[in-house]
RNA sequence: GCCCGGAUGGCGGAAUUGGUAGACGCGUUGGUCUCAAACACCAAUGACUGAAAGGUUGUGCCGGUUCGAUCCCGGCUCCGGGUACCA
């Protein structure tokens, strides 16, 4: 009997979906595990092959981990909201609920194809109002809390009202709270609530007609469609995603995350510890504050520059700029605006600045400095102006020399003792403090958009109230027209309705793309809970993410608000865990792997790949699912298209050889290659085996199908092993042989090395041979399992098993059967001669040193000269030095 | 610029982290089967040299430590990723 996969393949899946055997419930008799993939948002162009590697390398480890006792939790859903549907909805009319709902149908028969053990059961989809309820009730919860600096932690707003009215509140009486009104209050209680609307400068996209987060933003266009992106003021929504820096920076060191990781996480947080200083201004009562990482190069400091923005007619220190310098500042402010937007494309900086007629003194020299206005201070960081030390930083040297500004040396290197003496007498005199800066910002959370969660607040005077909480979810409405309104209006401000009960406007902007997944992962544990975002008892048996794997480009994104998300609902006691993702594991990028053929433009005919250095050829993309090992099939070819019906060709040994090269996987270079095909030509098993054994599982690599008939070959030869199976005992070689494998299969699985692991099986097959005996072949069956789940299900139940090959327990390495009586030794006599011995294992170094002295060729080579030493590594080898 | 990571045959990649470099697979060559091709199976396969045994050389480049270096140290080159006037 042959190998049929085609017809195994659906049987199981049937059979399993039939079952019920990935549906998982709480269990208290079994540890938990959970292994999580990042969902995916359901593009119209379906799976390709790049998506699912991921997938099976946690699919893998899944059934891996349920076949040595654990209750696993491997859940699926899909990122259902975003920017994609919304944009094919404005082009075609079609609702993005309805193209979104049969991509995520293709994309679930795709993922089905493959046989992975979803509980789909599970299954969560960011635009099911069942769903988005929570994401809004976590949004409300955000908007009725404060972050406590004291108690270092998120608390109700209540508290804080509580404060204020007893007048416990720094800078604000209690007569004062008790005088503001509704309007003040609100406006002032805004600038604590952790999510939060205020006047802020946004990333503004005029293609997408919406704002983006600082993440969705890459060199100066849109991350999604590659649009340029403006500064822009605006009334937006934000999350203090800041406030919780430094618990998402010290959270880092407890996770079991890439080092690399770990880091783009640090660098975007940045964390900076120095002084806040305050500068005295020549003839005016204000102080001119500072942030400097460098406190101790304090008497280096030869002038001040302010960020432009401080300076704007209504800016900060617009006081600052003399009359008679007035009309340069302006110029120099218009020029920068002008000059930002155009040099975020070209990445050229030149140094520029303007004197604001201005100057400083200079707290520990006394001497006056003047103050500057330049771009090349940041209005957004630290206090947007900063204290020039031109000797001990580029910019300021740069600034120095254009503008012919003294330099002045005063330390070498940075010495940490200096710096906190220059600090306590900072303090002292009460010119400043220490301080911690953080480059992480609050997330901007409103998009004018229509695919999204609605935001549940409704606005009465122009003061932002929260829906109450029995009212939610809120739903999205039903438009017809998903663009802009005429007067730059989110596609909400349409519905003719849009509005509380008691007629009070809603809020029109809708949520990111982030906020549908910052807390799936919870959901997924108690999914159909109508009463909270997750139970408790779900909450405290599945805790959290053992196993993360996704791709690394969700580092500062996802990955972040994620976390902040899951501390926030820590903080307010709904789950009992401080981190979400314990350990996280990021797959490589999957890159098409294009290939060309060669017209001769002389004559038009195609010219194979070796023999084009004799012609003058055009390359042209070939699609790559007609070319097979870079074999060209020509009349698949002459299929392909009608220009190229009657093609001629001129070949190499009878072939047409393609040239080829890695290029990003695209439908415009035809090498896109699609899963299904793969699945229907060699079988989902070979796939996954293929995908895995393709290389590690971190690295980004060529999808290249060269070599998948080696491993659909190791398949076949497993399947024929089963043909006659005989109940004989198995020799010492073959248990040794199985043992070895059992051991390696473990450890690779639980490294993560998916590729080693996949070529130990084929090594054991080729030691076993045509071993057919059931007490090999039976354990090696449930090793085998979790990479190839129908070829393994299907042979486990011809053995006459009535259970799924996964209620079976994976077979334990015993090292008895690896010890061997005598073992090759490895002898090099000063690196010249080598030579091969066979000793046994236990004997001491001095007998072996003899025993390899005495060797016929050792003493050959030695003869004449004496050996000096002899360094014996037991089990390992031998060498004599002369 | 700064911070990470990497470089091994014709190709994808192994190497118990200081101990026989190139596992496994692909490709290539030769063979068996076949009228023939395909499939399958067997064998060889880093390079140079040699009829062979063997010899020489070999993990991006230069140098060092060591009996011994893909691995450790110093200095480069190139490639990939992150980030960027972050004070």
């Amino acid at each position: 009997m042959d190998y049929n996969f085609s017809e195994i393949e659906p049987k199981w899946q049937a059979e399993w979906q039939r079952q019920g055997t990935y549906k998982v419930e709480v269990n208290h008799s079994k540890p938990k595990y959970y292994v999580l993939d990042m969902f995916p948002y359901p593009s119209g162009a379906g799976l390709h092959v790049g998506h699912p590697l991921g997938y099976i390398a946690s699919d893998i480890y899944t059934r891996y981990k349920r076949l040595t006792g654990f209750n696993v939790l491997h859940p699926m859903g899909f990122d259902a909201f975003g920017l994609p549907a919304e944009q094919y909805a404005i082009q075609t009319g079609q609702h993005p609920a309805k193209t979104t709902e049969e991509n995520i149908r293709r994309y679930r028969e795709q993922l089905d194809k493959l046989g992975f053990s979803y509980d789909w059961s599970r299954c969560v989809e960011t635009c099911d109002p069942r769903y988005y309820k929570w994401t809004q009730w976590a949004f409300l919860k955000m908007f009725e809390s404060y972050y406590d600096i004291e108690k270092d932690q998120a608390r109700p707003i209540s508290e804080l009202v509580a404060r204020l009215e007893r007048g416990e509140v720094a800078g604000v009486s209690a007569e004062k709270w008790a005088a503001m009104n509704e309007w003040q209050r609100s406006d002032y209680l805004m600038n604590y609530r952790l999510a939060y609307r205020a006047d802020t400068m946004v990333n503004w996209c005029e293609a997408l007609g919406t704002v983006l987060a600082n993440d969705e933003v890459k060199d100066g266009l849109s991350e999604r469609g590659g649009h340029p992106v403006e500064q822009k003021r605006m009334k937006q929504w934000l999350l203090r995603v800041s406030a919780y820096a430094e618990r998402l920076l010290a959270g880092l060191d407890t996770l079991q995350w890439s080092e690399s990781l770990k880091e783009i996480q640090r660098n975007w947080i940045g964390k900076s510890v120095g002084a806040q200083m305050f500068f005295d201004i020549v003839g005016s009562q204000r102080k001119l504050e500072i942030f400097t990482t460098r406190p101790d190069t304090i008497y280096g400091v030869t002038f001040m520059v302010l960020a432009p923005e401080q300076c704007e007619p209504h800016g900060h220190f617009r006081s600052l700029c003399t009359p008679d310098n007035v009309a340069a500042i302006d110029k120099y402010l218009a020029d920068t605006k002008k000059r930002s937007e155009r040099e975020r494309m070209t990445e050229t900086r030149r140094v520029s600045g303007v004197f604001t007629g201005s100057h400083a003194v200079n707290p520990f020299t006394g001497e006056q400095i003047p103050i500057y206005i330049s771009d090349y201070v940041l209005a957004g960081y630290g206090t947007g102006a900063i204290m020039a030390v031109p000797a001990h930083d580029d910019r300021d040297k740069a600034f120095a020399e254009h503008f012919n500004l003294p330099i002045i040396s005063v330390v070498e290197g940075k010495d940490q003792a200096a710096i906190d003496g220059i600090l306590s007498e900072i303090e002292q005199r009460g010119i400043g403090s220490r301080k911690v800066n953080y480059r992480l910002r609050d997330a901007i959370f409103s998009r004018q958009r229509y695919w999204g969660e609605p935001i549940p607040v409704y606005y009465k005077d122009d003061i932002a109230y929260p829906l109450p909480l029995e009212e939610l979810p809120l739903e999205l409405p039903a438009v017809d027209d998903f663009s802009p309104t005429r007067t730059g209006e989110p596609p909400l401000a349409r519905v003719k309705n849009w509005q509380t009960k008691d007629g009070y406007p809603l809020e029109t902007s809708t949520m990111p793309g982030f906020a549908g997944s910052s807390a799936y992962y919870l959901r997924y544990m108690d999914p159909h809970n109508d009463h909270a975002l997750v139970g408790k008892e779900a909450d405290e048996y599945w805790r959290d993410v053992d196993l993360y794997i996704g791709g690394i480009e969700h580092a500062t994104g996802h990955l972040i608000y994620s976390r902040f998300w899951d501390k926030f609902l820590f903080d307010l006691g709904v789950v009992v865990d401080q981190e979400p993702f314990k350990k996280l594991v990021n797959q490589g990028m999957i890159q098409g792997r294009s290939n060309f053929v060669y017209r001769d433009k002389a004559s038009g005919r195609f010219i194979s790949y070796g023999l084009i250095k004799d012609y003058d050829t055009q390359e042209i993309h070939v699609d790559v699912n007609i070319v097979k090992n870079d074999i060209l099939d020509t009349e698949a070819f002459r299929a392909w298209r009608p220009e190229f019906a009657n093609a001629e060709f001129v070949l190499e040994s009878g072939k047409y050889i393609c040239g080829w090269a890695v290029e990003k996987m695209s439908k415009s270079m035809y090498n896109v290659v699609n899963p299904d095909q793969i699945v229907a030509d060699y079988g989902a098993d070979t796939l996954r085996m293929y995908e895995m054994f393709l290389g590690p599982l971190e690295q980004s690599k060529p999808w290249d199908t060269n070599g998948i008939d080696g491993v659909h070959k190791f398949l076949r030869r497993f399947w024929n092993l089963f043909e006659n199976i005989t109940e004989e005992t198995p020799t010492p070689a073959e248990l040794k042989t199985l043992h070895k494998t059992i051991k390696k299969i473990r450890e690779d699985i639980e490294n993560f090395s998916l590729n080693t692991s996949v070529a130990a099986f084929m090594i054991c097959l080729n030691e076993l041979g045509q071993c057919n005996k059931r007490a090999i072949l039976e354990p090696l069956t449930i090793l085998l399992a979790p990479f190839a789940p129908h070829i393994t299900e299907e042979v486990w139940s011809r053995m006459g098993h009535a259970t799924t090959v996964f209620d079976a327990e994976m077979p334990e390495f015993n090292p008895d059967y690896l010890v061997e009586d005598n073992f090759d030794y490895p002898v090099s006599v000063n690196g010249k001669l080598r030579f091969k011995k066979t000793l046994p294992l236990a004997i001491d170094a001095t007998e072996i040193e003899k025993a390899v002295l005495a060797d016929e060729n050792a003493q050959k080579w030695l003869e004449g000269r004496a050996p000096k030493k002899v360094i014996i590594v037991p089990g390992k080898i031998v060498n004599i030095v002369i």
